[in-house]
DNA sequence: GAGTTTGAAACT
DNA sequence: CAGTTTCAAACTC
C-alpha cells in the first residue's frame, strides 16, 4: 500500500527540532468568512483551491502551516484542501520511508488551535494534523483564519464575496476512480499515514471567479475559463509536486508559470528518476519496485524535486492523465494527445487509446489504425475476446458446480461410511477409481460425438455417466463395509 | 524466463 | 519539429 505522508502545503520545516506540518482535513470546519452568499463548485478532497477576486481584497484560508499549528490568512484568498488520498492509476504499491504504518500514537488536542488536532505518528518524519471542528454556521464577514473555514464533506462549502459565486462540495477521493483506481481505505473521519497521491486544484491566474463542475475532475483536468469569466484556468496536477517545489512558505500557488521559474536546472542527470518509471510519473515513491539505483525516494528528495521540476518545464502537461474528455460529438473519452502507433494497428495493448479500451480519436497520428468503430478487425478481435470470456465463465461455472455436487455427495456418505469402520468416503476414491470414472466419462462423450448428439444432451449423457460412477462407488464402499464387518476386520 | 517488438518519452 | 535514442511494457516462443 501507499505510504506516501501528506504533501505539504507550506515550506518544509528547516531540519530543526519541528518536524514539517501536514493537514488532513478528516471533518469539515466552518469558516466566518464563508457565507451562504456565494457557493463553490465541487471540490475533491485534497485539492488546493486558490482564489483571487478583483473585487474583494485577497484572502486566504489556508490549512496548513510549516512551523506551527497556528492557521494564517494571507493575500491570495488561498482555500488548502490537503491531503487525504486520491486513488492512482499506479497499480503499485508506493510507501514513503519512515511512514511504517497506519497506527497513530497520540491526538493532541492543540491549545492554540482548538479544531486543530496533532496527531504523532511513529517513525513518522512528519507531522500531522487533523482539523475536526464543525460547529459554527457559517456567518457573514472577513475571514480570519482556517479556524473560521468552512469545508463541508460532500456538502457545499459556501465563500462569500462580493462578486464571485462559488459552490464547492468536498467530495470524497474515491470519486476519481478514472484516474487513479486505487481502494481507499479511510473515511473522510479516518486519518491515516497510508497515502497515494495528492492533487491539487489551483487556478493559473488570480481568479475572479471559480468554475463548476469540479466533481469528479481527473488531475491533469484544465477548466477553461467561463465566458465573461477572464482570463481564469485550473490545472489539477498532482498535488505532492506542486508543494514539494514550493520552496517559500506560502508560495502563491496562483501560477502554472511558477513552475517553468527556472532555479538553474537546465538538465537532469540520467538517473532512474524520469518519465520512463510510472511511479514517478505517477507522483508516487518508488518502492518494493525491482528498480536499480533509484532516486525516486525520499533518500534522494533533491534530485526527486530537480526531476519533477524539469520534467514540468519539459512538459507542464506531463503528470496530467492521458485519457480525458473528448470535444462534443466525439467520445466521451479519448487519449489527450493520441497515439503514433506504426505497426500494431492500433489493436494491441502497445497501442495507449486500445489498451484504455477506447476508439483512436482525430488526434491520433497513427499509421494503420485499426481501431475506429467500423473496423471490422476490431469487432473481430472484440467478438474473440467476448467468446473467450464467455468459455471462461462457462468453464469456471462447470467446475463450481462439479465441485459442489462432489462435495455434496461426500457430506452426505460420510456419515454412513466413516460411523462404521471409521474409513472415510475418500479413501475408496482411490487413483484407479477415479481413472476408471474418468474413462466412462470419456466413453460416453465419444459416444455423444459419434452420435452427433447437441452438446447440452453431450453433456447430459456425462453427467448421468458421473452420476452411475457414484452410485457405483457408493455401492461398492458400503459393500465393503459390510464385507468388512462380516470377518470382523 | 529469455528474447523480441513496440511506442512513449527523452534527447539531439 | 523531425529524427534518434532510451526505456519499460507488451508480446512471443
Amino acid at each position: 500500500p501507499c505510504l506516501v505522508p501528506a504533501p505539504e502545503i507550506a515550506k518544509k520545516t528547516p531540519a530543526s527540532s519541528a518536524a514539517p506540518i501536514k493537514f488532513i482535513i478528516t471533518k469539515t470546519v466552518n469558516s466566518k468568512g464563508i457565507s451562504a452568499q456565494t457557493s463553490m463548485p465541487p471540490v475533491i478532497t485534497g485539492r488546493v483551491l486558490t482564489q483571487s477576486s478583483p473585487v474583494m481584497p485577497p484572502r486566504t484560508i489556508t490549512l496548513s502551516e510549516p512551523h506551527n499549528t497556528n492557521l494564517q490568512s494571507i493575500p491570495g484568498k488561498k482555500i488548502a484542501i490537503s491531503p487525504l488520498k486520491t486513488p492512482s492509476k499506479n497499480i503499485k504499491p508506493v510507501a514513503v520511508g519512515g511512514v511504517g504504518g497506519s497506527q497513530f500514537k497520540t491526538i493532541i488536542p492543540l491549545a492554540t488551535q482548538p479544531n486543530v488536532q496533532q496527531i504523532q505518528v511513529p517513525g513518522s518524519r512528519f507531522h500531522y494534523v487533523r482539523l475536526v471542528t464543525a460547529t459554527t454556521a457559517s456567518s457573514t464577514g472577513q475571514p480570519s483564519g482556517p479556524s473560521t473555514s468552512s469545508i463541508q464533506t460532500a456538502k457545499p462549502m459556501v465563500v462569500s464575496t462580493a462578486a464571485v459565486r462559488m459552490s464547492v462540495p468536498v467530495v470524497p477521493a474515491q470519486t476519481m476512480k478514472q484516474v487513479a483506481p486505487k481502494p481507499l481505505t479511510s473515511g473522510p473521519q479516518v486519518v491515516t499515514t497510508t497515502q497515494t497521491q495528492q492533487r491539487l486544484i489551483m487556478p493559473a491566474t488570480p481568479l475572479p471567479q471559480i468554475q463548476p463542475n469540479f466533481t469528479n475532475l481527473p488531475p491533469g483536468t484544465v477548466l477553461t475559463p467561463a465566458p465573461g469569466g477572464g482570463n481564469v484556468g485550473y490545472a489539477v496536477v498532482p498535488a505532492q509536486y506542486v508543494t514539494q517545489i514550493q520552496q517559500p512558505p506560502f508560495v502563491t500557488l496562483a501560477s502554472s508559470s511558477s513552475f517553468s521559474a527556472s532555479t538553474g536546472i537546465q538538465t537532469q542527470a540520467r538517473l532512474p528518476l524520469n518519465g520512463y518509471c510510472d511511479c514517478f510519473a505517477n507522483g508516487e515513491f518508488c518502492n518494493n519496485c525491482n528498480c536499480n539505483n533509484c532516486f525516486n525516494n525520499l533518500e534522494h528528495e533533491t534530485e526527486r524535486l530537480k526531476a519533477i521540476k524539469t520534467c514540468l518545464d519539459r512538459n507542464p502537461e506531463a503528470f496530467k492523465p492521458k485519457i480525458g474528455k473528448g470535444k462534443e460529438g466525439e467520445s466521451d473519452r479519448r487519449h489527450s494527445k493520441g497515439c503514433n502507433c506504426k505497426r500494431s494497428g492500433c489493436l494491441k495493448n502497445y497501442c495507449e487509446c486500445y489498451e484504455a479500451k477506447i476508439m483512436c480519436s482525430s488526434i491520433c497520428k497513427c499509421i494503420g489504425c485499426k481501431n475506429f468503430e467500423e473496423s471490422p478487425e476490431r469487432k473481430t478481435l472484440m467478438h474473440l475476446a467476448d467468446a473467450a470470456e464467455v468459455r471462461v465463465q462457462q468453464q469456471t461455472a462447470a467446475k463450481t458446480k462439479l465441485s459442489s455436487q462432489i462435495s455434496d455427495l461426500l457430506m452426505r456418505t460420510t456419515p454412513v461410511i466413516s460411523s462404521g469402520s471409521g474409513r472415510l468416503p475418500y479413501t475408496f476414491v482411490t487413483k484407479e477409481v477415479l481413472e476408471a470414472t474418468c474413462e466412462c466419462l470419456l466413453e460416453q462423450a465419444k459416444k455423444a460425438e459419434q452420435t452427433h448428439q447437441p452438446q447440452v444432451e453431450a453433456e447430459r449423457m456425462i453427467l448421468e455417466e458421473f452420476g452411475h460412477c457414484l452410485m457405483r462407488i457408493i455401492s461398492s464402499a458400503g459393500k465393503a463395509k459390510s464385507d468388512c464387518a462380516s470377518i470382523n476386520c
